[in-house]
DNA sequence: CATGAATGAGTCTTCATTCAT
DNA sequence: GATGAATGAAGACTCATTCAT
């Protein structure tokens, strides 16, 4: 049993391999090209493999997005998420939480490059799934709505129109995170303090501008 | 030569006509289904006329979605840029502009979408000649890092980093922009007071955190 | 009124024409390579026109078939359809009929042979739309019993379970126009008085038999 | 070299087997989808074995169909071929003989299916090994022509052109097994008696009749 | 020898672009 | 200049075949 179970672990072992080898190439793919101009071939190139292994995983073009998308966003908002040792406070909070999600746009260039096209903000390129256009974008606002809400009950931001907030916001940090990459700009933790400081003084609760 | 001149102008006033009908039906057809996944066929049926026309009045696909682009963003930006009867005072004079900018694009929605999709904040889709995402993001951003500048110098805006700042309140006006659009907010104008509002309190100098 | 009529009777005229080369090329095709193992491209090549243009006139590889087979089918039918002029004793109809059927037949030998493949006569080649499959065989299967029907009411045939005559009287009649072509034979024609000799023969009245 | 022998012949029993699943699997699945339509992994699955245990037994697909052909086409030639025990009579001994052959199609339905496309009587599907179909049928036809020239010189049947009345009446065989399976009836052997009636009556001998 | 994932040649189908009317 | 059918290059996807385990 245990050679059996040994050989059953290493072919998963091996499909994983690939199966990541095809989300990491198509990741670099989409990013570079855009998700219509790349051709699975070009995934398969990148990735050392034949055209027909990409099918061997994903059952269309589309599901390679989808995969990646899914995947990586569920990452993407495991950082992002609240942990058990962040700092109570909420404005330390808001820093750690950020700093984990621009510490993974960091690593995730690409993905972040493609999520952005494709709905991780915004209404992303139609043409696409509109139900996974809207999940994916659903997950992440609906993640710093509830943080902001956090905000205004504890009285670290002043009472407003969540909604209209988190548009604010979440626009901000994605101008800042592509406006960065952009501008050239490696060291994105750097950008952290100074998106929630901008953020806080834009939003905070009077008191708190009081103590600077 | 009157005669001729007329005549002449008619047939300029009748392919302006065409041209326009067809930037008007590209700027749907892209938003509803994105650039690459369009059609010039869908293009043509949508302005009433047929695919070979649209090939009278442009090179190729391309070029349509380039004086899309060009023109409206042309128009988007004479709306934001500075005018000889805005408030002498940065502040309002920041209201008014981009109060314009946002009725533009309440007027311009689909062209709105499309622009951003292909790079008027951000990087914009890949696949597309990179000359003129590039062109189409500096020229807005450029405007605003302008505005930004003169905000610092007349002391009404924090001394910082200008590109920083920028690239947080671009993103900031792109996400409200989108996101009222997507959460069905059909007053844009409303938004823009609580824009700057938010964005005075929070790059805004001391001073006029007081003066409120 | 009869410019633009004229000019719309060309055009249909010119779509006729090349609808008809496709499916005149697509005969020949099927029959040589088989419907599976034809290419669209080779149909394109043996109508001299490009690939694209049998999209303009067939959404897909399997409508040129069902087009072939129902148009040609329907020809068929109708030559084996009763005629007014058809002589009114039985057994000359039934030579009168046949003579058209292989008439027919031997005019459009390409069709016939990709008629039978896919299932004129019998169950047809599996993996195409069971209804047209069945559809096809019914048709000319059920003319048929009708005149049997006819044969034994008017006391010309035995008596008999008409399913199974027919069943018997049908395949012979492949038999005959397969083996025949099969075997070289260019005069089909000459093989309609052997067939319904046979048949009437076989099936036929006793007085029928003692009247020879 | 008792034991080797024993071993080698248990590795033959085995070999043997998995080739008997694959044809069977191949003859099934052949039945439903269609020689082209049908892939490898489908027959590999029905055997409940892996693809290229399939390839260590056959070459290529098409060697599958060959030994199917060929084998269960020995079976049924050697049920239709004469016997020490048939009947000395010739109309018996052919009822004896056709007989044998609807009860092997009737053990053999997909076979049968599967012959009949492929070229057991007529032409046969195209795309295929030309050899391969022309000698299907020959095969078939040659022992029916020889039965019939049995029939002529001994008196039970007119004399006639061999090669029209065996055309007529292959194919009516056919068109009576194809038929009675589409009709859904069951019985085959009910169906010999029938056919063997009308092709006596067809063909046979004046006085044959008047036997009667 | 069984296995099933990897492979890439082969096809259908789409759609930007051309051009005769 | 408007039109829309013709065109073929391009790309997604399938599946027979191979081969490492």
């Amino acid at each position: 049993m245990s050679a059996k179970t040994k050989r059953t672990s290493l072919r998963d072992q091996a499909k994983a391999m690939f199966r990541d080898a095809i989300l990491q190439a198509a990741e670099d793919v989409f990013a570079e090209r855009g998700f219509h101009t790349a051709r699975i071939q070009d995934i398969a190139k990148r990735a050392r493999i034949g055209v027909g292994t990409v099918y061997n995983h994903f059952d269309q073009k589309d599901d390679v997005l989808l995969a990646l998308l899914t995947e990586r966003g569920d990452e993407l908002k495991a950082e992002f998420s609240a942990r058990d040792d962040d700092p109570k406070e909420w404005e330390p909070r808001l820093r750690a939480r950020l700093g984990r999600l621009f510490g993974y746009v960091e690593q995730h260039r690409n993905y972040f490059r493609v999520a952005c096209d494709l709905g991780l903000f915004g209404p992303g390129h139609p043409g696409l799934p509109l139900e996974l256009r809207q999940e994916r974008r659903a997950r992440f606002i609906n993640e710093l709505k509830l943080l902001i809400e956090e905000g205004m009950a504890g009285g670290q931001l002043q009472r407003a129109d969540v909604a209209r907030i988190s548009r604010f916001f979440s626009g901000a940090v994605r101008g800042v995170l592509e406006g960065a990459m952009l501008d050239g700009i490696t060291d994105l933790q750097a950008e952290v303090s100074q998106v929630v400081d901008l953020f806080i003084r834009a939003a905070g609760a009077s008191h708190s501008k009081g103590a600077r």
